[in-house]
DNA sequence: TCGACTTAGTTTAATGAATAAACCAACTGG
DNA sequence: CCAGTTGGTTTATTCATTAAACTAAGTCGA
């Protein structure tokens, strides 16, 4: 139905079409959209309108929820997104141990699992953990959404330096477990996949730098990851960005790369772990050495400004543990991106959103994938409460 | 017809998007594409690429060639562009003249036209001309691109020094004297678009770099301007990328802007401008100070490889007149741009290819917004000979 | 309280575009 | 010269959308 994506059929594109666009309308505005303004908002017939609800319903993706109060007429019947039947299976493989949720369509998590494992049973203990999803929810899994440290192409593990893994095609292998389309992503493009999801209608470029044991970054599309192929993008960290005696020795055998001055190792030293909890890291901040924290600052601003004049982004986000940095940090990364001179606009610079939780990337990636749409902010953030 | 571009009639959406596919294969294989070969390139059934391709006869946008040889069975009669009716204009706009071209759909120009001006007359004497233009081929423009230093929302003109506007709706003052969609483009764009055009199926990204008075860039994805707001996209030349003493003063109030290193005017000096011819500038080169264009070589590659790194582009293309400074400079930003460590791919970089004529950029960003088509490399060197 | 008006939603016939299948046309090659 | 192959057209059918008529259920003013 709505997965068969891109087909060539061209029979029933249309279709597909408008059944993600009435979706989507049903996504943005969740309890409170009617058929009558799904056909406002395509501009398609009150009859076509009518048509595709009736498909989504059939198809378990929406139902009805109560009726709305008159505006003037007949009350409308209000259309919700159906969180009863589908799921979203989200994989966040990490080195020592993978976390698995599963996300009904409504954005609530309805299962969580952790699986342990050694480098040397990893393969089977993910695998069967999946085919164990699979067997307790069957004929549920919509898609899944797997996030890991390294790069890919969406369906291979092209190189994975924490996980030991190179050309790994991972997604087909999972799809012989469960029936559904499985999509690999990147864990920081899929902190700024969450963190484009976190704004009502995101527009333009937006640049997305985590911060935290490496560094990386992202570009965001009007909340969807930039198009293109994404083999290798983003591997921004051993770029050398400090030049003459400040360029620090990186572990990358270069000096003054981006790493060596602005990840949080650098700048609060070799204690830092990315495992550290908040209270851990607000206490090497604390004891941090300000002109360490200031050359990070400076040399995060001469990367955000050279990509800000590339690209034009509506924004320039840092994401990872930076936020325990605090005012300071920013307000240095923030005076380092003005320009002094020529009219060119400032780039507005912030910290994440904390609020969106760990799997929200990889989860509004997978349901795009499958069914074109995105989650709306407030859902991700109820979900984020739960 | 195909035009009307995007419309929210969902009827006849997939006509439309079936007439551009059908077009853009008779634009790839002018002259032996075939009624079969259509059906077979889209997917489509013989019936419905027959009825395509009447329609597109009907519309003067193709027409019927000779028979092509048996392959087996009845001999297929060919299709070709239709160079004989529609236009497209293209105009270069510069401070103190413009140049007019008139592009047949086989990429050769038809007619060629200057008007000079003074910055005090120069609107009047551009309507006028454009006017002019319209009255000459009547019925015959089907789309207009102009070309302009400065940046453009492809609708106004956001802010050209060199012009000296500030958002002036361009495109809508020519619409209402020519009768055909106007596209505005930057006049690096421009450039990055035509080469881009050289290739045959370009694909991913690729990073365009302009040298010339100032520096530019743009990148364009699968052989189109990368999509999204490109307000101010591009405005590269006055980011910092030489640091402490080597930081010369830029001409916009900064020290160490990448143009006060790696324009042309930084490295052959102020004798340069973007009006000399290329034995002049040749003989600039013969005589610059060596340590300048290592100089510059080496910023441009700072910001080379930030940028690939972030975006990891199939090609960087160093255009303008870039190209008279020989292999020597071209082999040091290639050096300077490898990775000494890690297995990250090394960026190819390489001039730009110099037989795009000038008008091709904009001619072929307006018949890509017009048509949704793209021209045949082969065609684009072919008007360029001419 | 009635009647005019509004808004929501469904039903039915018509339209536009693609498909499938049968067909004709023209060529090759044994 | 006939079987097979390729190019292309004709005709009936299917699918999804539209237009228009209609039903349902409310508001509001006199």
């Amino acid at each position: 139905m709505l997965n068969t994506d891109e087909g060539l059929d061209t029979q029933g594109a249309v279709r597909r079409a408008n059944l993600r666009r009435a979706l989507q309308l049903v996504f943005r505005n969740p309890g409170t959209q009617t058929r009558a303004g799904i056909a406002r908002g395509t501009g398609l017939t009150a009859a076509t309108a009518s048509s595709l609800v009736a498909e989504l319903i059939d198809s378990r993706l929406i139902v009805e929820g109560e009726q709305a109060a008159s505006t003037g007429g007949k009350r409308a019947t209000t259309l919700s997104v159906d969180a009863s039947h589908h799921l979203i299976l989200v994989l966040v493989i990490q080195p020592t141990h993978a976390d698995i949720a599963l996300v009904a369509l409504d954005g609530t998590e309805v299962d969580e699992r952790r699986v342990a494992y050694t480098p040397a049973d990893r393969d089977r203990a993910l695998d069967d953990a999946v085919a164990a999803v699979a067997a307790d929810f069957p004929d549920r899994l919509l898609a899944a959404g797997v996030q890991l440290p390294g790069t890919t192409d969406g369906r291979s593990v092209l190189e994975s330096v924490q996980l030991k893994w190179q050309n790994v095609p991972l997604a087909e292998r999972f799809e012989q477990l469960i029936d559904a389309p499985v999509l690999l992503v990147n864990d920081v493009d899929a902190e700024a996949i969450a963190e484009s999801g976190m704004d009502e209608s995101p527009s333009g470029y937006r640049l997305f730098i985590h911060l935290g044991g490496g560094v990386g970054a992202a570009v965001t599309l009007d909340g969807e990851l930039a198009p293109g192929p994404r083999d290798r993008a983003g591997e921004i960290g051993h770029v050398q960005v400090v030049y003459g005696d400040a360029a620090r020795p990186c572990s990358c055998g270069q000096r003054g790369c981006l790493e060596s001055a602005s990840a949080l190792g650098a700048m609060l030293g070799d204690e830092f772990t990315d495992a550290l909890d908040a209270p851990a890291i607000s206490a090497l901040v604390a004891q941090a050495d300000q002109h360490d924290l200031d050359e990070g600052a400076r040399a995060l601003a001469r990367v955000i400004k050279l990509i800000s004049a590339l690209l034009d982004p509506t924004e320039v986000v840092i994401g990872g543990h930076a936020a325990v940095l605090g005012d300071s940090f920013l307000d240095l990364v923030r005076r380092e991106t003005e320009y002094p001179s020529r009219g060119t606009a400032h780039v507005p610079v912030r910290y994440a959103d904390p609020r969106a939780p760990l799997s929200a990337g990889a989860a509004q990636a997978a349901l795009t994938a499958a069914l074109g749409v995105r989650w709306n902010p407030e859902q991700l953030r109820a979900a984020s409460a739960s």
